[in-house]
This record gives structure tokens, C-alpha cells and sequence, in this order.
DNA sequence: AAAGATGTTTAAAGATTCTTAAAACATCCT
DNA sequence: AGGATGTTTTAAGAATCTTTAAACATCTTT
């Protein structure tokens, strides 16, 4: 099978290393670029760490089950397609409940057929947002800022070095750039978490953005009480 | 019988001399490329060195056993075949439950014809990631390095002499540029192992990798705080 | 204005990574 | 075998990054 989509990426979470390797080995051999673990948190790492296209998840699996694994996945990416791999006693009422417009699910046994024709619809219903993890220079005020290599210039200053976390933070807040971001979106995207000292933590790090960007006087993280914050370029 | 398969390379880990030496004649007269060795450390050691198509390990060995090592060869390669040599009193279920979709076992005693059968049926399954091990040359901003001879030339400039461990690390994070590689992964698969003192070992490593790279300054390993490392090229 | 909730800042503790030097080990050569 | 040379690991302290803690500030509601 000669593939159509240049180089769509699949996560692929499954447990038994049996079923995972049959299955990866019929992805990577359909042009798929795959990445497979084994359990659901290393699942969750990976998502957050990288971009993938498609998500094929297993729902019995260590120390997060699919269910779970998909709920944090949605949580910080609306829109990936995720596909099941559900056993039959599982009931279909829990999945309908649970899976959205882009998902699927595919009862174990199934066929490899079967599954790459549900990969390709889901694929097809799949609104591809290109660019989602394309961009990582940003223009910004008197800045230049390079997510990547964490760099922030200040154009004819002096360049600085970003820790991840810093960097992942203010590329966060440039890619909303005049929009309204909530504490919790900024929490899910870059913690992978929500609770009170992670929240802290973040706080913390506000404000070393905020000293960060200080040079520039049209620039602005304003917060908005109870809710979230709003990178501003007047 | 004559042989279908150009080179197929066995890693062959069994104690027993008597019956090493059996099964290395049997394959060898069947066309296949053989190593030996009689412990399991050994065995490791061998596999992390050179590729083989096929491995055929017994279960009981010296320092470290059968399904120790499968293990460990499992981390740094998830798809080559493993055959298991088992006593009669080896209970099946602990076999069923480690061994993956391309793996099979055989209980001693057992015939020549048996062996064959099973090593052909194992193959056939397995589907040969040929370019796996396949790439040796790499063009890295200003350098070209061959991680054959292990020659990092820098284009203009002198040409420099790596070691073997650099060498392999330099490949490793060639053949995933741009990409995030963990720690865990660059340890297994290049020290074979994963603890604190290797690691420290590995940070020695990067240090002068960075050394090595430094004439080019488009090209960077940024390190992404308790997950690994980019090898960067901007 | 008071009280509670939420947000900001600074300091410091804890964890991880980086660097350098020296020790241990391996290989080559005579 | 023994010395020279090259490679890898061990060790230890410095540097960097992240989280925790605590004190203070601001906002919202009553």
C-alpha cells in the first residue's frame, strides 16, 4: 500500500507488546511515522513532548487507562483524532459517551484492513491543523524569539537564553498573543497537570516572563482575575 | 538445504558447549551467519556491538538469564526475532507471557528439522526493517561525519577522530535531528543500561560531543530539563 | 472597610545537568 | 611482559532548572 499523507504522525499506546508491534509494523509500512509505549502516562509524556497527527489508544493499559489518556490528550488538543482499541466485553455506551466527532473505536479482534480504512477516515474527517506545531519564531515587540532553541533576541540587545519550561511558557502565550488564555489551558498544555502547587509553580514563572519582557514597554501580560492572562502587544 | 536468505545473522547464547556448537553447525550449513557466546552478559554485549537478524537464546545461562536478556535486548530493539531454548520443566506460561508477536520458543530435546521450522516461520514473520541499521554518512551543518570510521570532517577545516562511544552518540542524535531523545533511550541502547553512574557517564560524552560541534554555530544539543536531549540545526 | 479569594514576588530547597580531572581499563607496540 | 597511548568510567563540585514556601499585594464581594 503506497501512502498518500507525507508524513503523518501516530502515537500509538498499547500495551501488549505483541499487538503493538503487529500493529506498528502495519503503520510504518502504510508511510505512517509511529511511536509506540506501553503505558498510558509515558502515552500522556510523549503527547505533550511531540506533535502527533493521530492517537490509536488501547483502553486496558498501566498506570492511566485509555479513557483517562484521551480525557488529558482532549484537555490540551481538541481537535487530534483518537482511535480505540477496545476489547468486546467492553460496553459501547462508556465509548459513545466518550469519543468525539474526529474519534473512532475498533473492537479487538479486528483486522488490519479494518483499522486502515478506519485510520483513513478518521484521518479524512480530521480538519489537519497544519501549523499547529509548525511555527516556533516569533516576532514580538523589540523581541525575537525562538522556541526552539529558546532564544529570545532583543533586536540590536543582547540575546537570551530560556529554560524549557520559560520557553515553552512564552511561545504558549505568543501563539494566543492578544488572546485570553486560561490558568488551566496553560496548566494542562505545560505541566500536564492542574493542582495548587503546580499553579504556584507557574506563577513563579509568570513572572520571570514577565521580567523577561520588561525592556519593551508595549508589552504586556495582563491577568484577568479568576480566569486566565492575556499577552499584550500595544 | 540450500539457502534463500543472503545473510541472515543468528546470535546464538547457549551454555552448553556441546549443544552450542550442534545448532552453530546446523545453522552455519543452512547458510546463516552465526556468533556464539555462552552467557548472557556476553550475549548483550555482542548484540549492542554488531546487528543481528535473529536471536536464539537459551533460557538457562551464567550471569544473566534468557529472558534477563531478552529484555534487555528488547530495549534497544524491538523487532528482531528471539527464540528461546526451554527445558521440559520450564512452565509455558511464563514463556507466553514474555515472549512478542515474532517470538517463539522450543523445548529441549528437540530435533534439527524442528529448529529449522521454526527459525524459517519466525523469520518469515518478521519483516526485516532493512534501513534500520543502514546509514552511516550524515551532513551536520558545516561537518560530514561517518560514524563507520568513525571521521567527523569539518568542511574546510580538519578532520577528527572520534571514539567509538562518541561516535555512536554522535550517530544516535544524527539519526534523530530535530527530534527529542530521551536519556533513557541514548543510555540503553548505547551503554546498554540505565543508572545513575552511566549517566554520568553519558553527560561526560555530551560535554565533548558539544566540544566537537562547536566550530559550527547553527548547530546545538539542547537539553529539555528531566526528559533528554535535540540535537539541533538551525 | 473587612474578609476571603486570587495573584505576585522573592528566597531557598531540591533535582538535574555540566564540566573537569583523575582513576581504571583497554589496546598497541616493542 | 612492560610501557606508551588511547578510551571509558568515576568522582566531585559548579552551574542550572524547577518546585516549594512564605510574605505581601490586589481583587471581589458583602
Amino acid at each position: 500500500m503506497i501512502s498518500d499523507h507525507p508524513t503523518t504522525s501516530v502515537l500509538l499506546v498499547e500495551d501488549d507488546r505483541n499487538m503493538c508491534y503487529l500493529l506498528q509494523d502495519n503503520l510504518f509500512s502504510n508511510g505512517y511515522k509511529v511511536e509506540t509505549c506501553h503505558d498510558g502516562k509515558e502515552g500522556f509524556r510523549r503527547f505533550r513532548e511531540t506533535h502527533f497527527d493521530l492517537c490509536i489508544l488501547d483502553i486496558m493499559l498501566p498506570r492511566m487507562d485509555g479513557f483517562q489518556l484521551a480525557a488529558k490528550i482532549r484537555l490540551i488538543n481538541e481537535t487530534v483524532p483518537i482511535i480505540f482499541l477496545t476489547s468486546r466485553s467492553m460496553e459501547a455506551d462508556k465509548l459513545l459517551g466518550f469519543k468525539t466527532g474526529c474519534d473512532d473505536y475498533i473492537t479487538k479482534p479486528f483486522s488490519l484492513m479494518e483499522l486502515n480504512y478506519r485510520i483513513q477516515a478518521v484521518l479524512k474527517r480530521s480538519p489537519k491543523h497544519a501549523d499547529q506545531n509548525g511555527t516556533y519564531n516569533f516576532r514580538l515587540g523589540i523581541f525575537e524569539f525562538d522556541s526552539r532553541s529558546r532564544v529570545l533576541k532583543s533586536t540590536g540587545g543582547p540575546e537570551k537564553k530560556l529554560t524549557p519550561k520559560e520557553s515553552k511558557l512564552l511561545k504558549l502565550l505568543c501563539e494566543k498573543k492578544n488572546e485570553l488564555v486560561t490558568r488551566s489551558f496553560i496548566l494542562n498544555h505545560i505541566w500536564g497537570d492542574d493542582d495548587y502547587f503546580i499553579a504556584r509553580s507557574m506563577d513563579v514563572y509568570l513572572t520571570r516572563i514577565r521580567n523577561l519582557l520588561k525592556p519593551d514597554q508595549s508589552l504586556e501580560i495582563i491577568n484577568v482575575y479568576g480566569t486566565g492572562y492575556q499577552l499584550l502587544e500595544k
